[in-house]
RNA sequence: UCGGGAGUAGUUUAGUUGGUAGAACGCCUGGCUCUGAACCAGGAGGUCGCAGGUUCGAGUCCUGCCUCCCGAGCCA
């Protein structure tokens, strides 16, 4: 279960804590047209997270409804997806395509509703009688048609007796909706395809919007969640169901954001170029976003699922940082992998001193790692460091082996540079080193100090591996195309070399090279004489970051006020300037409420009814234009349960000072809910102010008895506190104290 | 231009009758360490898109505005 709800989950909560559904039931609906990448991940994990946190059901569905496009490799790939990241669909997975026959029965009901009709407009004059976003659309002629003729029609589309295009069947719904999808809707085109699933039969193929909301309804999906684009779709999805009045419970969609990630490309155009221009090695290259990338890489599917848990659900449209990503398999593989040590960069080290050879015990996992198991490790004269472990002339802070300073090999000795021997060019091609001999990992008692411990491979006994390294894929976090290609994105280091025991024992097929990263044996092209590793991602390194500061975010400007726009407020009718200055000048209005009130003729007139009956029109005002305002808006066609009496009525006692504004909040919101009078309200639920000193005074004392720390914070300067006080004492008494004097005897003991 | 959505630390997000703006990642310090990792402790970082209004008190309620996303496929 995620740590904090989302708001997909609070609505499932809620519709099963109020009985509308017996159970909740979701879905994981692709279409199988191409690899799943991460943002199907996120899509995974939601709905057959919902279904397992609320004990609910979640299908696998194919939407197939496009023959041209779908493939059975496609569904293969879907179903390895879900299966990889630990989820199961139960008996059997759906496809669309399964009720084709049920869909067309139920467009045969549209028609026979006079809902559906079969248009013979081509593909450009439907474009043109849909009008545009500004202008409505018109009509087809062809709308008119009788039942029997759009039966007829319809049946022969099927039996495939017209060429692609010459018709289609639509919705009849409102050719000048605003919402465009609603101007009368395609449910079927000709196709003369075969489908990969149902080959030849049809000649007619339903459209998504039609196929997804009946697809839903049939399988008993009670919530359909889609993401963001599909939001203008929802008004056809409840429109069919409602349509062809369909027996409850009913499905109902609601819409996320899909996931965004830096450094990456996530659409399956892009994708589908990097693959075929080959920029990438195929749909499963590590470098890409899709599941097949990240699992030849090496992520494991827990840390895929949590990183999705992390990111969490919500409207806004937002990429998340792949440094979210990175940190989940770290910490996944953290406390799983064993380590052990490959060195990428040899650099010889003859220790002078040391003679024969033996075998040291080395544990597999650091102390921190609840884990057992350890290696013999070869140990003798002649072995490889890191060429980045050696520096002649250190930079400051350097930790690693010099001239002056001794460093340990990782589960061995502590080694001295003695000499550093250079070919011709003055590269560095070996150092000569000394042991301490008293200075065996485990048994140390030489008391010397080093800054770092460092990996290193036996001359004799360590493997050839290959290495490959893998970076990010793009260059730029928002990559637009091709352009922005990271040219260094995999880097392969044909001998780089391994402890024996890697190869040897493989006590994993992932490990952590130390103080390298994390890696992957790779699943294809790994063989035994051949061993091939992929970095799945690095460690931490502050240290790098350190010696390679980032191209300084440019001296930040501290982004000087970026001075906004002022729209322009449309100008006032002569009805609404004549209520403008009636306001002003005769109610002495502020001129914020009075433009609220003037502009809106409901409010208007329901505050000129409310001052007839009782004369206090600022404190009329502010009601009408903040709390009766809020009614009108939430119940756009509801009749209010009030008038403007009780609004009278209710200013009166608040300009009485029965009431605080607090309580005044309470009481409308009763008002508006049951439609009772204010005064009922108050007497029935005593609400009348408190303003004696005395009793207050005696609750504030409670509170501060009772939050020291908050107090003792308030007296350092802690000027926020304050509310937190008033907002205590408002609690204890319901709200009823009068909150003028509660601020004042607040201040007052405080600060005593 | 019309309709629908969305704006809270660098990023992703929580914020439930208006009452101390929280978390995770990232970043910075320090400690510990036979991984410059992990771990532990601490810190910086927020004009809650903007401007008004209502209120003792607004991220939360009201009004106006700004910015971004989606929408005129016989794709999904």
């Amino acid at each position: 279960m995620s740590e904090t709800k989302d708001f997909l989950r609070t609505i499932v909560e809620e519709d099963l804590k109020a009985g509308k559904y017996e159970q909740v039931h979701t879905r994981f609906p692709p279409e199988p047209n191409g690899f799943p990448h991460i943002g199907h991940a996120k899509s995974i994990v939601l709905n057959f997270g919902i279904a397992r946190d609320y004990e609910g059901i979640c299908n696998l569905r194919m939407d197939d409804t496009d023959p041209t496009k779908e493939d059975m490799k496609y569904v293969e790939a879907l179903k390895d997806a879900v299966k990889w990241l630990g989820f199961d669909w139960g008996e059997k997975v759906y496809f669309t395509s399964d009720y084709f026959g049920k869909l067309y029965d139920y467009a045969v009901d549209l028609i026979k509703m006079e809902k559906a009709y079969v248009d013979s407009l081509n593909e450009e004059e439907i474009r043109e009688y849909r009008g545009t976003v500004t202008e409505p659309g018109r009509r087809s002629k062809y709308a008119e048609r009788s039942v029997e003729e759009n039966l007829d029609l319809f049946e022969r589309m099927k039996n495939g007796e017209f060429e692609e295009g010459a018709h289609v069947l639509r919705a009849k719904i409102d050719m000048s909706s605003p919402n465009m999808k609603m101007r009368d809707p395609l449910l079927y085109r000709i196709r003369h395809a075969s489908h990969y699933r149902v080959g030849e039969g049809w000649h007619v193929y339903p459209m998504y919007d039609f196929a997804h909301c009946l697809s839903d309804y049939m399988e008993g999906i009670t919530h359909s969640l889609c993401t963001l684009e599909f939001e203008n779709n929802r008004d056809i999805y409840d429109w069919v169901i409602e349509t062809l009045g369909l027996e409850p419970p009913r499905p109902y969609q609601y819409e996320f954001a899909r996931l965004n990630m830096n450094y990456t490309v996530m659409s399956k155009r892009k994708l589908l170029e990097l693959v075929e221009g080959n920029y990438v090695n195929g749909w499963d290259d590590p470098r890409l976003p899709t599941i097949a990338g990240y699992r030849r890489r090496g992520y494991t599917p827990e840390s895929i699922v949590t990183f999705c848990e992390q990111i969490g659900v919500a409207k806004a449209n937002s990429t998340v940082d792949v440094a979210q990503l990175e940190f989940c398999i770290r910490d996944d593989l953290n406390t799983k992998v064993p380590r052990v040590m490959c060195v990428m960069d040899p650099l010889k080290v003859t220790i002078v001193n040391y003679e024969g050879s033996e075998l040291l015990d080395a544990s597999y996992y650091p102390h921190d790692v609840p884990k057992e198991g350890s290696r013999k490790l070869p140990f003798s004269k002649e072995v490889y460091i890191d060429r980045a472990d050696f520096s002649e002339n250190p930079p400051k802070g350097y930790y690693r082996l010099t001239p002056d300073q001794p460093v340990r090999l990782k589960h061995a000795y502590i080694i001295a540079c003695k000499e550093v021997v250079k070919d011709e060019e003055g590269n560095i091609v070996e150092i000569k080193a000394e042991y301490f001999p008293d200075s065996k990992s485990g048994s140390d008692t030489s008391g010397i100090k080093v800054r770092s411990a460092i990996q290193w491979v036996e001359v004799a006994s360590a493997k050839p591996v290959e290495v490959r390294l893998y970076d990010r894929l793009f260059k730029c976090e928002a990559p637009e195309g091709l352009e922005d290609i990271n040219p260094d994105s995999l880097k392969v280091i044909k001998n780089a070399l391994v402890e024996p025991a890697v190869v040897d024992e493989k006590p994993d097929v992932r490990f952590q090279f130390e103080r390298e990263g994390y890696f992957y044996a790779d699943p294809v092209d790994y063989r035994d004489d051949a061993p091939v590793f992929n970095k799945i991602v690095g460690l931490k390194d502050s240290w790098a970051k350190k010696e390679k500061p980032k191209p300084q975010n440019k001296p930040k400007q501290k982004a000087q006020k970026p001075v906004q726009k002022e729209g322009e407020v449309a100008p006032m009718s002569a009805e609404e300037q004549g209520r403008f200055d009636r306001f002003t000048h005769e109610y002495k209005l502020n001129p914020e409420v009075a433009n609220t009130l003037a502009r809106d003729a409901k409010l208007a007139d329901f505050f000129d009814e409310a001052v007839a009956v009782y004369e206090s029109p600022v404190t009329i005002a502010n009601i009408v234009a903040n709390e009766v305002a809020r009614e009108f808006k939430e119940h756009p066609d509801d009749a209010l349960r009030f008038g403007p009496k009780e609004v009278a009525s209710l200013a009166k006692m608040l300009d009485e000072e029965t009431i605080s504004s607090k309580i005044a909040k309470q009481v409308f919101e009763e008002m508006a809910k049951t439609g009772k009078s204010p005064e009922t309200i108050v007497e029935e639920k005593d609400l009348k102010q408190i303003s004696d000193p005395v009793q207050i005074a005696a609750v504030i004392d409670d509170v501060i008895a009772k939050n020291p720390e908050n107090v003792a914070k308030y007296k350092e300067g802690n000027q926020k506190l304050f509310g937190f006080f008033v907002g205590q004492v408002l609690k204890a008494t319901g709200g009823k104290a009068n909150p003028k004097v509660v601020n004042d005897l607040v201040r007052e003991k405080l600060e005593a």
